[in-house]
RNA sequence: GGCCCCUUCGUCUAUCGGCUAGGACGCCAGGUUUUCAUCCUGGAAAGAGGGGUUCGAUUCCCCUAGGGGCUACCA
């Protein structure tokens, strides 16, 4: 058969990078079993729909490449592909676990249950259970007679379905990742599988979709271990086979104890959203920023989530999705949770960025700096590779480069008081006047040459002149080889800015 | 509290009973460099604790401790 994995999430708001890493393992398992990648929305709470998720969780996964084969705006023949548009469809599945003896009606609300809870947590009952210890006291079709089960339902009372766990005995299923997990049936709830409102909850839609969408694998968080002996005990009770079930590992916050939330990327000063997520009732408020808007190459981000959590067992670390598609297994997805590294994140970006293809680096340039259009391509890529190797980040080229396209505006203090001394600048502007004489294709190890020159001859060193000139041309005293930059703007901006320094600068007479 | 899961450098991790415990990020030092960065070399840094099993345990089992998840008519 073949694999079939789903990616279940709810829009309930912006898609979590826990979220996406649980989207991208769905995918690799799927992809190399050369099998089908489902999404599916699983929005049955009316009352935490928020208008805007669903287009966000399409959105994060384009971005990341994680393409489903079927799901809401995909097609596929399993459809539809939104619980709410199949809400119809579960009724019938209800009634055969009723009518089995599977399931029960249960007229208590919520108010009742709450009180019911307060006061047996008051008696000492930690978190009390609706289960075969408890059902006997409360208001449901196992403890009422058949005949008031009869009025309740004629009269429209309220209800919902629970499922009717046995009083005794054990569950236990075998989880891809942690092997085999038991629970003791006692320890279980009657868990509510059809809401009042007529709805299923996650339980019963999640296990009567995976089985009519032929699911064979179910990969989700760790969250979902504790009620999982409740869906395989649902799939047992409808005769269905159960599907392979993997729950991954949580990812943590970096510090600190807990999962990764939405206010530690606050705190700490990271994106915890794939991208930007804007407050849907206000679309001009920015409510929580993504990986996308602050600069990670989409790759990277990939990359580094799924090193969080599985390991291809080698000491590769630089993995395309399409490498991750062809190494990852199940297998080798570790147990425990794994702290988020925003640092490793940036790790990753910056190798991105170095290992850009020629094209990619000349778009990057051109997208930064238009007026660079009219360079050759071999400058556009030196350029990017003088920048790309002193940033993580594609937007921080502007800053570090700048000067490459326009005069500096003004010359850091510092440089100056260093530089700007009376026999530097003398040295500079012999040595300019040096090279304007020179017949020289003023490539940068022709200008190499020229200044080597110069300051054998007048037994300097390189400090003596350099920074001068450096700082003359970019404002700066730091940046890449000051002869590729000169090599670059030519000698007519050398000698008009070497000439604007000198006019704009009082010599550093200190 | 109860149930379930987890536990190797600060962090992500390798190790399928034989280990001088490997790699990566970060950190530190040195080298290259006019400078910053890159790059190269080196360094510090780990098996939670206690019992077993075994010729031999990081690896298997148990207990303790610690961490995490769940404990809704939410997913």
């Amino acid at each position: 058969m073949a694999t079939r994995t789903r990616f279940a999430p709810s829009p309930t708001g912006p898609l979590h990078i826990g979220g996406l890493r649980t989207a991208l393992f769905c995918f690799l398992h799927a992809k190399n079993n050369k099998g089908d990648f489902i999404l599916r929305i699983e929005d049955t709470d009316q009352k935490r729909f928020v208008p805007g998720a669903e287009e966000y969780i399409l959105e994060s996964l384009s971005w990341c490449g994680i393409t489903p084969d079927e799901g809401p705006s995909f097609g596929g023949s399993f459809g539809p592909y939104r619980q709410s548009e199949r809400s119809a469809l579960y009724t019938p599945y209800v009634e055969q676990l009723l009518m089995n003896g599977y399931a029960y009606y249960a007229f208590d609300t919520s108010d009742e249950l709450t009180t019911w809870r307060n006061s047996m947590q008051k008696q000492g009952s930690a978190s009390p259970k609706y289960n075969a210890s408890t059902r006997a006291y409360l208001k449901n079709s196992l403890s009422l007679s058949a005949q008031e089960v009869e009025e309740r339902i004629q009269r429209g009372d309220e209800y919902v379905v629970r499922f009717k766990t046995p009083v005794a005995g054990e569950v236990r299923f075998y989880d891809e990742i942690r092997g085999w997990i038991v629970f003791q049936c006692h320890e279980l709830d009657d868990k509510v599988l059809m809401k009042s409102d007529g709805l299923p909850t996650y339980h019963l839609a999640n296990v009567v979709d995976d089985h009519l969408m032929e699911i064979t694998d179910v990969i989700r968080g760790e969250e979902w271990l504790p009620s999982t002996p409740l869906h395989v005990q649902l799939y047992e009770a409808f005769g269905w086979i159960m599907p392979k079930f993997a729950h991954l590992p949580l990812i943590l916050k970096p510090d600190g104890k807990g999962k990764l939330s939405k206010r530690d990327g606050d705190r700490l000063g990271f994106p915890v959203f794939p991208i930007d997520w804007y407050n849907p009732v206000n679309s001009s408020e920015l409510i929580a920023g993504g990986y996308k808007e602050r600069g990670f190459e989409a790759p990277a981000v990939i990359n580094f989530l799924a090193l969080l959590g599985w390991n291809p067992g080698s000491n590769q670390e630089i993995f395309s999705l399409e490498n991750l598609v062809e190494n990852f297994s199940l297998k080798r997805v570790n147990k425990s949770g794994a702290k988020f590294d925003y640092q490793k994140a940036c790790w990753f970006n910056s190798e991105y960025l170095k290992n850009y293809t020629r094209q990619e680096k000349r778009n990057a340039i051109i997208e930064i700096f238009p007026i660079a259009k009219n360079r050759n391509e071999n400058e556009l890529e030196l350029v990017f590779n003088l920048a790309s190797e002193r940033i993580h980040f594609k937007h921080e080229i502007k800053d570090t480069i700048a000067y490459l396209f326009e005069k500096p505006k003004v010359l850091e203090g510092k440089g100056v008081n260093k530089a700007w001394m009376k026999e530097k600048v003398a040295h500079l502007e012999d040595c300019m006047q040096r090279i304007q004489d020179a017949d020289t294709d003023f490539s940068a190890p022709a200008l190499e040459n020229i200044v080597k020159e110069y300051i054998e001859e007048k037994s300097i060193s390189f400090g003596q002149i350099l920074p001068s000139l450096r700082l003359s041309l970019t404002g700066t005293l730091k940046g890449p080889s000051i002869f590729d930059i000169m090599s670059f703007l030519g000698l007519p901006e050398c000698l008009d800015r070497v000439k604007l320094a000198k006019k704009n600068y009082k010599i550093n007479t200190i």
